[in-house]
DNA sequence: GACTTCTGTGAGAACGGTTGTCAAAACGAT
DNA sequence: ATCGTTTTGACAACCGTTCTCACAGAAGTC
């Protein structure tokens, strides 16, 4: 009989991926997350790491953003609803945010110029409040 | 007796790259304008490519922006004031915009969260009219 | 023009983040 | 335990970008 594919096991390398995006309170690139899994002891490949956080962003379980240096940040997103980002770019500290009026000023900006399949980037870089006590 | 430091020459290079920039109405990559170049007959060195928009970008005679894939993409800025873009993802078009209810949306967005420093990232993507049309 | 000085150039190497390769390991259903 | 399929990881390859440094060539001076 051939089984359903179950596609999506369950390994202790993907676990501990998930953990570390668990106990992460802002955004951080691939290769800290592999540092940070070093350091706890769990030997996971950086290709896994890359490999198992893009599966988490397909599956919209993880929020990706681009850094001012190219490098790719990565953070668990609960919400499941459209929404942007203000980033402390000292500790990466984030805020979820988002308001209609943006959404609804892309949409204007775009229909006033002829343009479909309209997507955007919004994000706001800043410095939260403790890293501006230093 | 020591010359006044002329921080600016005017080479053949410095200009084959200004004016494929002038003729360009989108955004294009470094690699894309060096390609232009040879197509021109213009022999430019990609370092030299990479340099002489990096000098423009920050002459504020360029934008910058980031494409989905990491690549950097510039364009000739007209404008001297703070503006974002709205571009075509299948042939650079792009129209410059620009909105105080933005602006101030992300000024409040900080201030509410008591950041501090702020800077945005805003830039819409879509599809052309001509380009829709095929 | 000739001489000098200092900026700009370019071929190639190096870099850094990311993706691809593929044999071996591990999961999970039976 | 066995088997078919997924996942892993060491390593190489990739690709856009930056660095290096000997040399070319602007521009100022006489
Ligand atoms: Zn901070
Ligand atoms: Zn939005
Ligand atoms: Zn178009
Ligand atoms: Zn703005």
């Amino acid at each position: 009989m051939v089984e359903v594919p179950a596609q999506q096991r369950s390994t202790r390398q993907r676990r501990a991926v998930s953990a570390i995006l668990d106990d992460l309170d802002g955004f951080a690139s691939a290769q800290q997350i592999h540092d940070k899994l070093s350091h706890r002891g769990e030997k996971v490949g950086l290709s896994t790491v890359y490999r198992n956080l893009q599966a988490l962003v397909d599956a919209a379980q993880v929020d990706m953003i681009r850094a001012d240096d190219g490098e790719v940040l990565y953070r668990r997103c609960n919400a499941g609803h459209h929404h942007h980002h203000l980033v402390c770019r000292s500790c990466g500290r984030t805020v979820e945010v988002s308001g209609s009026a943006i959404e609804r000023w892309a949409e204007a900006v775009a229909a006033e110029h002829a343009f479909v399949e309209v997507e955007h980037t919004i994000e706001v870089f800043g410095t939260c409040s403790s890293c501006a006590a230093r």
